[in-house]
DNA sequence: GACTTATTGCAAGTCGTTTGCAATAATATC
DNA sequence: GATATTATTGCAAACGACTTGCAATAAGTC
């Protein structure tokens, strides 16, 4: 059977704590801001600290087991870890849908063809290192 | 000849002061964060107030002169506005590259290919109407 | 059940960005 | 060119997301 995100708190020696298990119960496939994980859990009568959250969501990023997303509107968005997507996000109610491409390159064909999205704008950034950068840290573990 | 973004400002009934002259001529090709667009003002010697470094680029962006990036860190960035691009930034030393791909179909086939850029990562995101927001809009101007 | 120490809550702090308001300067008018 | 009008600026304060120091609390250990 699979690991759960506990199992690997545990195995990694981080305490299973009672925010720690009421966060990570609240989040799930699509991205939530700390505002809305913050409401969700005080709508199911477990109030915690929005510090407290930011500090498990950190740890959860470290461990792989939360992913992070930035869609450029000033508050960084958490969801369980996945499989590699993007989300179509509506610019008028929020709704957002995941997208996941089989293949990459058949990016905006696909979405195109496949949506009933009216794509009005994408963000598109890539990091990594500069040539140079690359090769300062060459043999770099 | 092309219309520069004074004459915009001019023929909007905009007023064409010192510190909106002053911010066009620091902006460039690539994007800058508030913080490095203060730091080339005061390195001419024409310090302008960081709130109204935020208004101006504000009113550019809404005339079109200038376009707005946010690469995840916190910052927003601006730059003069071009034809629609992307771009590479490095990680280690903060160095940004333009990309502008002919065909975006072609997306990571032609990076793979092209660029000296250790690619680690990118932020893609899509913004638009959903199905349902999408007819609420119908016929709105 | 008591002990040890990681984790939490609280309050204060930071940082990017926005806003209210009085002072200033760009354009219109004489 | 001087003067009037009002958009724009600078300053200070406010804001919202996020972080941090520290004492109180609770998870895991003996």
């Amino acid at each position: 059977m699979t690991k759960t995100p506990q199992d690997t708190l545990q195995s990694l020696g981080y305490r299973v704590t009672g925010p720690r298990k009421a966060i990570l119960k609240v989040l799930g496939p699509l991205p939530l801001s700390v505002r809305e994980i913050s409401q969700k859990l005080d709508d199911s009568a477990s109030y915690i600290n929005e510090a407290s959250i930011y500090r498990s969501l950190g740890l959860f990023i470290r461990m792989g087991v939360v992913q992070e997303f930035d869609f450029g509107d000033g508050t960084k968005r958490y969801e369980k870890a996945s499989d590699h997507h993007h989300h179509l996000i509506c610019d008028n109610c929020g709704y957002i849908e995941d997208v996941r491409l089989k293949d990459e390159k058949d990016l905006f064909q696909y979405l195109g063809k496949k949506t009933m999205f009216r794509i009005n704008r994408h963000a598109l950034e890539f990091f990594g290192l500069c040539n140079q950068c690359s090769q300062l840290n060459e043999g770099v573990k």
